[in-house]
Order: C-alpha cells, then sequence, then structure tokens
DNA sequence: GTCGTTGCAAAGCGTTTGCAACTAT
DNA sequence: ATAGTTGCAAACGCTTTGCAACGAC
C-alpha cells in the first residue's frame, strides 16, 4: 500500500508540472508508513538514515510542498508541528498530559462536536488541526486513587 | 489593580522563600497590563523597552518561575506558547485560521463541552491548553458567499 | 535543453545553559 | 552573610535562505 500512495503523489506531482525524485520517494516513503504523526525534524532524521545524504532543507521543501498538494497535513501537538498523511486528517488528538498518550476521538464524535461548538458559537471549529490536551482515563483514575489516600 | 496583582505576586513569592526584584516586577508588570495572552519573546521585548537591560533568559525564567507558583498559565497557539495571567485561564480560544482573530468561549460553554467528552470519551480535557482553530462567523459567511458566485 | 530540485553553508530565531557577579532579604 | 537572582556569552535545535550544481522530464 505504500507504493500505491507513492504512485498517486507521483500522478499528483505530474499533474502541477513538478517531479518525483529519490529524495522525495523517500520522504513519502517514510510518512505514509508511519501510523499517526511525526515531525519535520525526525523525518529528517529517519529518512537520512535509510538515504544518506538526504539534506533536512530538502524534507522541509518537500513537507511545504506536500501540504500545498495536500498530501499531507499538520496538527500542532505538545512539541510542535507534526504531519501525517490526509487520510488521517479527520481525527481529533486526544493527548494525556501525563503519560503522553495519543488517542482519537472517532471521526463521528468529532463532527458531532464540531456542529455543537458551530451552533452554539457561531465559530467553525476545525478539531483536528490543534491537538486537545488532557488526562486519558487511566491516569485521571491514578490522580484521583491518589488523592482519596 | 496592576497594582494588587503585583503585591499578591510578591505575596507568593515570600511564601516560597523567593524574591521581588526590579525585572520581575517589570516581566510581572508587562503580563498583567497584558489583556489576553503574549509571547515570552514578546514579553521580553516589551519588558526590554521599558526597562533596558533586562536580559531575555531572566524573562525564559521567570516566566517558568511564575507558572510553577501559578501565577501565570500558558496556552499553545498558532505561533506557539502564550503566556496569560491564570485568572484568564479557563477561557477556551477559538482562533480564526483565515482573519487570525481570538475569540473565546465562555467558560460555561467550556465546561459543557468539556463534559460532553468526557463522558463520551473517558479522555478529560483541558480545553484551555491548545486553541481551537476555525473559521469564525464573519470569515466564513465571506467563504460561502465567494462560493456561491 | 529546460526548469524544477537539491545540497551546501550560512544565517535566523527563539530558547536554554553554566557560571561568576550581584543583591534582596 | 546567605541564598536567590541576574547578565553574559555561548551553545542549542529547528528552520529558512540564496545560490550554484544537478538531474527529471
Amino acid at each position: 500500500m505504500s507504493t500505491t500512495s507513492v504512485e498517486s503523489v507521483l500522478q499528483t506531482l505530474r499533474e502541477h508540472g513538478l517531479r518525483m525524485t529519490p529524495q522525495r520517494r523517500a520522504i513519502v516513503a517514510e510518512i505514509m508508513s508511519t501510523s499517526g504523526h511525526i515531525s519535520p525534524s525526525d523525518v529528517a532524521r529517519r529518512v537520512r538514515e535509510r538515504v544518506p545524504g538526504v539534506n533536512p532543507s530538502t524534507v522541509y521543501r518537500t513537507l511545504d510542498l506536500l501540504e500545498e498538494l495536500g498530501v499531507l497535513s499538520h496538527a500542532h501537538l505538545e512539541s510542535g508541528a507534526e504531519y501525517h498523511h490526509s487520510s488521517e486528517a479527520g481525527h481529533v488528538h486526544l493527548v494525556c498530559s501525563k503519560c503522553g498518550g495519543d488517542e482519537s476521538l472517532s471521526v463521528a464524535e468529532g463532527e458531532r462536536l464540531k456542529d455543537l461548538i458551530s451552533r452554539r458559537s457561531g465559530f467553525h471549529p476545525d478539531l483536528t488541526h490543534f491537538a486537545i490536551s488532557g488526562l486519558c482515563a487511566k491516569c485521571r483514575r491514578t490522580a484521583q486513587a491518589g488523592r482519596a489516600s
């Protein structure tokens, strides 16, 4: 499936008069094989491990480009911007401030929340752009137990 | 009221065996006079304009300290971390991705949302820690008009 | 051959650190 | 006098930039 994605990206690039290079192939492959999200600097690091010589600046330029083309999206987590393939866009990130765990609200739940907010405030939120920080169920239980004792 | 705040901060510092210095006074004053939020580097810049010689590192250390003491909080907006006095914590930031406008969900609405999410997902969100990106009512209307034409 | 793409090297930016000097208490 | 605090200067990590060489088409 990673191959399929690379092919479709190649397609997209061609439609825009852009080119597929080994570097881009490596970068796309890296992100497509990542479930969840990954920071630009991590992409740079990992791509570099596999294909020595890929320059960080190329990674940054490629990420920007792929996002403009709609292949990738980024969201803001605690550690900063993180990229993921657009097929994973739509997920609302729930990041636990205690254990660092990263859950996802279902797309349906996300939509419901979105509608609710927009109906009440007139503001149309994109709940996927920023993560939502908080306590996961597990850490919350621990915290309560601590309080009780 | 700015004075009151500075006094109460002084109080807090004393309780912890810490000291009130001219630099801290300037930093606290700057933040207390800011309605809304301000980035660390902006605090550094502004404080510097008023009290030349205040080193950026002092600003960063002070912000960290004041946050640990509960005097300040920070939230993540598009531009990164932003500080505000704790009395303004509780606000859910709604940031328009088009015009950059920054609205607030009422505290009551925020609470309702929070309860709703936690009831459904088991995750207890702090909706104030990250902003919520989206389109404000105004920009959304513009966008729709554009689409219709 | 054209023109998009890359690597390089440098600079930019915000932020952090160690340490000696300073100062609020 | 004692510790907390500051400025300095350097280092840091991530990201961006200009430009000449390169290479996909």
